[in-house]
DNA sequence: AGCCCATCCTGTCCGC
DNA sequence: TGCGGACAGGATGGGC
């Protein structure tokens, strides 16, 4: 669910409405994400009273700072959701930590039903350090020669793992790798080092393309994501190959969408459009 | 170096 | 209608 274009979402939302707010409450409510903290970690009640100066992304990280260099680092992985609700909403059994702030009505509630997503309390540099540790460029700032140059680099991994990879492009996950390969026509099976310098260069404008278009649609709501007003995004209705395996091609209007596990995961491409 | 697999966890869907 | 198994958008670590 959460790729980079969702995070985006969900962050552009959160910080017009809490950027500058005071802190009132922070609390866990379920244990998971207690034991999930690393060794450095901050405890919940030392945000209390701190204003919320930046709310920012990195791929699909999320990153909140806070006054006093304290920050939290989220990560929504497959089922996480980042939305504001009415406090008199009673929260779910997968709701595991609220936030509340001073003079402002509705609660921020981390909610994952699969819990593998992570809310980490960690001061600015060491959130620093592991996000850039973690990440390569961002995909929608990253430079054409840099690009090329990663291309060529790790060129023996399949175009599809390499666009997944976090450390060489921050962001892209399975949708859209998806989506970039067939808008781009290039099989996802194809190792990355195989492709011409055109080819390389129309996936590079197709990352831009797709997930620019995404964002303006506030993401793809496949299953249940949602933005941070709890509303679902509309670029699933854009998706040309993701999840649409026998049906045909809406390019070409002739091949059926094959599907194929690569690198682990389920890719959908066109037989025909995708070279 | 890079692939595949299992793993963390819960819900859903499909076939029988 | 119930039940078991496969599968799901992420990321990591182990084995080959």
């Amino acid at each position: 669910m959460p790729e980079l274009p969702e995070v985006e979402t969900v962050v552009r939302g959160l910080r017009s409405t809490l950027e500058g707010k005071k802190i009132r409450q922070f609390v866990f409510l379920s244990p998971h994400l207690q034991q999930k903290q690393p060794a450095m970690a901050l405890r919940p009640q030392d945000y209390r009273g701190k204003r919320l100066r930046e709310i920012r992304r990195r791929g699909k990280m999320i990153i909140f700072n806070f006054e006093g260099g304290c920050g939290l680092l989220i990560h929504l992985k497959m089922t996480g959701q980042l939305y504001l609700a009415d406090p008199k909403q009673p929260a779910d059994k997968h709701t595991h930590a609220r936030m509340t702030f001073a003079g402002f009505r509705p609660e921020l509630r981390f909610r994952d039903i699969r819990k593998f997503g992570f809310v980490s309390c960690l001061r600015e540099p060491d959130i620093w350090q592991k996000v850039n540790s973690a990440l390569g460029p961002e995909p929608l700032s990253v430079g054409w020669p840099e690009f090329w140059d990663l291309i060529k680099k790790h060129g023996k991994k399949r175009i599809k793992g390499w666009l997944l990879d976090q450390k060489l492009v921050a962001g892209i996950g399975n949708i859209y790798s998806d989506e970039i390969l067939f808008r781009a026509g290039v099989r996802p099976d194809r190792p990355a080092g195989s492709l011409s310098r055109a080819e390389a260069r129309k996936v590079f404008r197709s990352i831009r393309a797709v997930l620019r278009r995404a964002i303006e649609l506030k993401g793809s709501s496949v299953s249940d994501f949602v933005d941070s007003t709890g509303q679902k995004g509309r670029f699933q209705t854009e998706h040309r190959v993701y999840d649409r395996e026998g049906q045909p091609c809406r390019r070409c209007r002739l091949a059926l969408i094959q599907r194929k596990k690569i690198a682990g995961r389920s890719s959908f491409f066109c037989p025909t459009c995708q070279k």
